[in-house]
DNA sequence: TCTGGGGTCCTAGGACCC
DNA sequence: TCTGGGGTCCTAGGACCC
């Protein structure tokens, strides 16, 4: 049936949405590549963390070249090294290029990219900085090339007749980023984001990988399961065991047994692998959460070094948050100790603020139970985002006790009583919604305000209300 | 392979409310 | 005093992605 499909697609294939998913290849060094022609066509590593002539850091991204001679992406640099000498410090081949990551200059890149996206797409996701969803479903067609062209293609090499008017439009979206900005991108091009995020990885680098409708099934069944978007190893370890190994074994497996072994996210799993998505593409929305974090060179126990990281860390992501306009709700630490485990804190307040101080405050009241503790990394995060309208109001002399909510924990309880940031230091905090000041104000109220709309208060009402709490 | 930095989403359990 | 069911919010951890 899928042969017959292949006769009266253009019938099948009519409704079906058009979506790309354009994915540059290893971005950062095509960055570097841009100021340093140089490099092109040479093994080249861009390192984070990774200072240059040090030996710290990880590989962020490595070129083709670079893979080619084993070096991999989140490979610590020091082993990198030992595969790939530094070509200024050899004469021996192989070697290689390093440069430290530099993502400002690959942020102003990025941004051309996004300006050429915007311009061929009515709606465009990005979801990294390398990396976005286009629905193009009114730029262009499922058709075939020569039934919309009537007369046949000008360039009579053989042009194969299951060529799509959409092949056409990704291949012009490509071009214009290749032309005009000077960076390869792969892109995929589907009836839905899932199928498009595997064709974008199907022929990487300068790829163009288009599924049609009626090819979808055919195209995902013989992938390896980790080329379906969310198996990870963890997931694909499983999923093996489960003598399930490529996607269409995960397309035929009865939705119910993966469901009992990995929640719902195991149906979605089959779902993605049987290209079956409906999800829209929706604009790129603001951010969650915003975080920093370091690593040291080696576990420290010392605490004093770690204060003055966790501090420095602290108030970067407060800086950041609020060259965006973002008020937080919740900060929350993030302490890597040895082997690799995981530990995070976070505390959350009855109300947003910006307010670097309270988050340096918070973080190191948080920190406090690691103080002996051998840390190798710490990184700090605010979430509970919200985002004021241009400017936002300060109130004055209101305190941050109102705002630390101790109320739900008993520990939480505790820090309110004996922390510095707890107790009544006038400081400027901005408030977003009416809700909230009823919130505080009054328990019983069901803080009749709505969400949408946040404004500025800087009403008196507002004021000697909240005032009372000093 | 001893592991960098920035995110997202999901789940589980506890507190608390009605 | 114990019981129930439903809902929300919060924290912590895990998996995954680039």
């Amino acid at each position: 049936m899928t042969f017959d499909a292949f006769t009266d697609a253009d019938s099948d294939d009519g409704d079906a949405r058009i979506i790309l998913h354009v994915d540059m290849d290893c971005f950062y060094a095509s960055c570097e590549r841009l100021r340093e022609p140089e490099l092109r066509g040479e093994p080249l590593v861009v390192g984070m963390g990774y200072a240059a002539g040090e030996p710290h850091g990880a590989v962020a991204t490595a070129s083709y070249e670079a893979r080619d001679h084993g070096i991999e992406s989140a490979q610590p640099i020091s082993q990198a090294l030992e595969s790939l000498p530094r070509a200024a410090e050899t004469d021996a081949e192989p070697a290689g290029h390093y440069r430290p990551v530099d993502l400002d200059f690959y942020e102003e890149v990025a941004s051309d990219v996004k300006e050429i996206l915007h311009d061929c797409a009515d709606v465009v996701r990005e979801v990294s900085i390398d990396e976005a969803y286009l629905d193009v479903t009114d730029r262009t067609s499922w058709g075939l090339v020569d039934d919309a062209d009537g007369d046949a293609d000008s360039d009579d090499s053989g042009a194969d007749d299951t060529r799509t008017i959409a092949e056409g439009y990704a291949r012009h979206v490509k071009q214009r980023i290749s032309r005009e900005v000077g960076v390869p991108a792969s892109v995929g091009v589907a009836p839905n984001m899932a199928t498009a995020k595997v064709a974008s990885d199907h022929d990487k680098p300068d790829g163009l990988t288009v599924v049609r409708p009626a090819e979808v099934a055919a195209f995902l069944g013989p992938l390896p399961v980790a080329a379906i978007h969310g198996v990870g190893p963890v997931t694909e370890r499983e999923l093996a065991e489960m003598g399930i190994e490529t996607a269409g074994d995960l397309a035929a497996a009865d939705p119910t047994v993966l469901v009992d072994r990995f929640g719902e996210r195991g149906r979605e799993l089959v779902a993605r692998a049987r290209g079956d998505d409906d999800r829209e593409v929706t604009p790129t929305g603001r951010p969650k959460s915003l975080s920093r974090e370091s690593a040291f060179t080696e576990a420290t126990e010392e605490s004093e070094a770690k204060r003055e990281r966790v501090s420095a860390l602290a108030a970067d992501v407060a800086a950041r948050a609020r060259s965006r306009d973002a008020m937080y709700q919740t900060v929350g630490i993030k302490v890597v100790t040895p082997p690799f485990d995981v530990n995070t804190r976070a505390s959350s307040l009855s109300g947003p603020v910006d307010d670097p101080d309270l988050v340096e405050a918070i973080s190191l009241e948080l920190l406090e139970e690691f103080a002996d503790t051998p840390v190798r990394k710490l990184g700090v995060r605010v979430s509970n985002l919200s985002f004021a309208a241009g400017e936002q109001a300060r109130l004055d002399g209101f305190d941050a006790a109102s705002l630390a909510a101790g109320e739900s924990a008993d520990d939480a309880a505790d820090i309110d009583a004996d922390s510095d940031w707890a107790n009544p230091a006038p400081v400027e905090h901005a408030v977003d919604t009416d809700a909230q000041l009823t919130d505080w104000v009054d328990d019983e109220s069901d803080g009749g305000g709505t969400d949408d709309a946040p404004r500025p208060t800087t009403n008196d009402d507002g004021q000697s209300s909240l005032g009372s709490f000093d």
